[in-house]
RNA sequence: GCCCCCAUAGCUCAGGGGAUAGAGCAAAGGUUUCCUAAACCUUGUGUCGCAGGUUCGAAUCCUGCUGGGGGCGCCA
């Protein structure tokens, strides 16, 4: 199924041989879509623009499609979408399983890496985000057909364990009854400990190598820790409607005995090079290396980044590797990202993409952490949100309001806006959806078993919200190409204005015939994608408010 | 020192080289014998950080500044 402006857009090709930038209009009065490639032919044919859209609007062929194309301005073609055709486009959108999701004619695997948190401490703000933005990525690849694997690259490895382990046998903690709140201040405890106590360093030390060489009782404890921790993150996720499990689980420590493999491979291409007694690798372009293994022999998490991305192109046999990453990691990816080429782990067809986000900033505009300067956990923040709202708006809520700006930058968490009911929050969008629910529910009070067909678009604002309806399938296929899912945020925001004209100036119940039954469609056709738009987002659709 | 991101209405933010730069919030006023007023409508607001350049046309692309944030060899 073809989306209506790339119909048009061919036809236009036909006639003038290049892309003619079709876009849709900026203003009603200038019809459904505008396309300006008359001023940009006019110099190289030496003619007005106007003469030049006039001879190309006197051989475009799309009277099945538009009503008589309108020039305007300096030249502009526009184009005037037929009722009829905009019916129609609505109807092939209840008839489909999809509701008008385009699903993709090259299906691929795409990994999408995301929240990540660390093992023995509580998820804050910035797990948050990447949650929520990952999850909303992985569903709208998912949507269009694509295979999807998630992988929460938890930090389950590295130094820190030593402190850990040790500070658990130094207390006789049960560390298999330890809550994540809990293992968080034994992390604080053990990290002054650390400091203070120089023979505690000692031993801390020396537990990490007990770790990495397989010392059972350490292994242990270090395998308490991460179950219990993982414990505490699916909790989170189940209460923040993501799709994460125990099944999409791969940490640092999974790649540990790739890490050899990949140095091998590095050594044997010469593409890393011993340099101060570390193993890095120099990339032209970038002013310091990647180091792959650190001075002590320990690996620096690149080196477990490059595994990573080793295992997914070989073994999942993926074409796009996505990150949820916070901004200041861009720096690192680039360098992940550049060395994985340089060493044939990233093969050319394999496409890598940093979705690089902003920080979450208090009212006052700075980094949104607590009375005592640490950051605000993911709990208390969700907490905050549910003061202000039922749980399913909350989270509507909040997600929306992390969703709905460009993703790579900061924005101020802001619970009292984010809750309200007027304005681009969630809750107005899961209100819009709520009241198309409550029509449908009495139409079927009524007798009406099932809405037919939309046949009648005689009213601007019908005509608007069937508009909008038909632009669904692009509108997913730009956040699928673009990562942004701001963009569906603000196609579902347009569509609930939209919504609202139509259902102040066209009364669906109080009408008769074939009006009540094309505007009876029109509500399913608008909840259905309000529902489906929202759930790719990861927000619950309501059918009550 | 080098690199990346950001700068648009009082505030929070959209803006794909194209028409008079748009929403929401806030402010003021209005709309319920009518499908959810948790809504809708009306009204005002701009040196698009600054200066050049490219172009028929620049908030958008290029260069240089200014201001803010972040990053840059042995934490992850």
């Amino acid at each position: 199924m073809s989306s209506l402006p790339s119909l048009l857009s061919e036809r236009i090709h036909a006639v003038v041989g290049v892309d003619p930038e079709l876009r849709p209009a900026t203003k009603p009065q200038f019809g459904h879509y505008q396309s300006n490639v008359a001023l940009r032919l006019a110099k190289s044919e030496g003619r007005p623009p106007r003469a030049v859209a006039a001879s190309i609007v006197e051989r475009l062929e799309v009277g099945d499609l538009c009503e008589t194309p309108e020039i305007a301005g300096p030249g502009f073609i526009n184009l005037r979408l037929r009722a009829d055709v905009l019916a129609r486009a609505v109807n092939d959108l209840l008839a489909d399983p999809h509701s008008g999701i385009v699903q993709t004619g090259r299906p691929e695997t795409v990994v999408v890496d995301y929240s990540s948190p660390n093992v023995a401490k509580q998820m804050h703000v910035g797990h948050l985000r990447s949650s929520i933005i990952g999850d909303c990525l992985r569903r709208v690849l998912t949507a269009v057909g694509h295979r999807v694997v998630a992988q929460n690259h938890i930090g389950d490895w590295g130094t820190q364990f030593g402190l850990l382990v040790e500070q658990i046998l130094d207390d006789g903690t049960d560390a298999a009854t330890l809550t994540l709140a809990e293992a968080e201040a034994l992390y604080l405890r053990a990290n002054a400990h650390f400091h203070s106590d120089a023979a505690f360093a000692e031993r801390a030390r020396a537990r990490v190598v007990s770790l990495q060489s397989g010392d059972p009782e350490t292994l242990s404890i270090w395998q308490q820790l991460i179950d219990t921790s993982a414990a505490g993150f699916n909790a989170a996720y189940a209460r923040l409607g993501v799709l994460l499990t125990d099944e999409d689980l791969a940490g640092e420590s999974v790649y540990n005995d790739d890490l050899p493999g990949v140095v091998a491979d590095l050594e044997a291409s010469g593409v890393a090079v011993v340099d101060a007694g570390a193993l890095v690798v120099f990339v032209e372009g970038f002013n310091s290396p990647m180091i792959v293994r650190k001075r002590d022999g320990g690996f620096g998490y690149a080196a477990t980044d490059l595994a990573a991305i080793r295992r997914r192109v070989r073994e999942f046999g993926a074409k796009r590797l996505i990150y949820v990453v916070g901004a200041p990691q861009s720096f690192h990816f680039d360098l992940v990202f550049a060395v994985a080429r340089k060493a044939g782990f990233l093969p050319p067809d394999v496409v890598a993409e940093h979705v690089a986000f902003g920080q979450v900033l208090g009212a006052d505009g700075k980094k949104f952490s607590t009375r005592e300067g640490t950051a605000v956990t993911l709990t208390s923040l969700l907490d905050a949100a549910e003061e202000k709202a039922s749980a399913p708006i909350a989270l509507a809520a909040i997600k929306y309001a992390d969703l709905s700006n460009g993703l790579n930058k900061d924005y101020v968490f802001d619970v009292d806006r984010m809750v309200q009911t007027t304005g681009n929050t969630g809750p107005y969008l899961q209100y819009a959806h709520a009241r198309m629910a409550q029509v449908l529910r009495k139409s079927e009070a009524e007798g009406n078993a099932a809405p037919g067909d939309v046949s009648v678009l005689d009213e601007p604002a019908e005509q608007t919200l069937a508009l909008l309806l038909s632009r669904y399938g692009e509108i997913v296929d730009e956040v699928v190409a673009t990562l942004q899912p701001h963009r569906l945020c603000a196609y579902l925001y347009d569509l609930s204005g939209a919504l609202s004209v139509f259902y102040e100036q066209c009364p669906v119940l109080k009408s008769a015939g074939a009006v009540r039954e094309s505007r009876l469609a029109l509500c399913l056709a608008t909840k259905r994608v309000l529902a489906t738009g929202l759930d790719l987002l990861g927000i619950e659709a309501l059918d009550r408010m």
